[in-house]
DNA sequence: GCGACAG
DNA sequence: ATCTTGTCGC
């Protein structure tokens, strides 16, 4: 698929956030997302070694949103050009995503993102980079918390609390599973947050994950390996 | 000023 | 992210 130039690279923090603050008025948020989307790619990095110059190989894998069979999956590999910093994370590994999704034949009409979009320091987190350079709907899906406050949803699966940043709603805990620790949703870009959680649960029928992000979880693992 | 801090 | 054994539970 076609993705968006990486025209100019950060070699400081503080170009990396100024970057961020230049394509963030490019998000579309708040705008209707894809209900029923036909196929949902799901994208997650694997790490050998720390800091710059670690090895890294990045994974996205295709699915029939339906059947959650796979239709397509790329990988690519490469080196982190830079630290890893809390709120640029971004740039560790958006050139390694950004070739594996330039290889796939298909165009997904969703991304689900390892991390999170809005709910972010300068509200650009990786799934609202990832937005902007594709033009696609893409969502964040973080395993732990990052910004925000927010109380702990019910014991069963959907059940939601706001992810607040004061009175800004920048996200949602999402329940997957009954009694499982939740994860956290948020907006990308072409999307808003019902849709997303509407997403993530049909992509969860059975782990705390989405099928798309274990899916190239363990495609990025066995890249690395072999 | 001191911690906390997506992956 | 990654380094790591056994262990509890479905």
């Amino acid at each position: 698929m076609k993705v968006r130039d990486l025209h100019e690279w950060p070699s400081t923090p503080e170009e990396a956030e100024a970057i961020q603050d230049r394509l963030r008025p490019l998000l579309h948020l708040d705008v209707p997302g894809p209900t029923t989307p036909r196929t949902v790619a799901g994208l997650d990095v694997s790490y050998a070694g720390d800091g710059t110059g670690a090895r890294l190989a990045a994974a996205v894998v295709v699915l029939d949103a339906t059947t959650l069979e796979v239709i397509e999956e790329s990988v690519a590999t490469g080196t982190a050009t830079f630290p890893y910093l809390p709120g640029l994370f971004a740039f560790r590994e958006l050139p390694t995503l950004l070739a594996a999704l330039n290889d796939l034949t298909t165009t997904p009409d969703l991304l689900v993102c390892d991390g999170f979009g809005v709910a972010h320091p300068r509200r650009f987190g990786l799934a609202c980079h990832l937005g902007v350079l594709t033009d696609l709907p893409t969502i964040g899906v973080g395993k732990t918390a990052f910004i925000g406050t927010h109380t702990d949803p019910g014991p069963r699966r959907g059940d939601t609390s706001p992810l607040l940043d004061e009175d800004e709603t920048i996200g949602r805990v999402l329940r997957t599973q009954h009694n499982v620790r939740p994860v956290f949703v948020s907006v990308g870009h072409r999307t808003d947050l019902d849709t997303a959680c509407r997403n993530v649960l049909d992509l969860t029928p059975r782990y705390r994950l989405p099928e798309t992000t274990r899916r190239a979880d363990r495609l990025s693992r066995d890249a690395l390996a072999g």
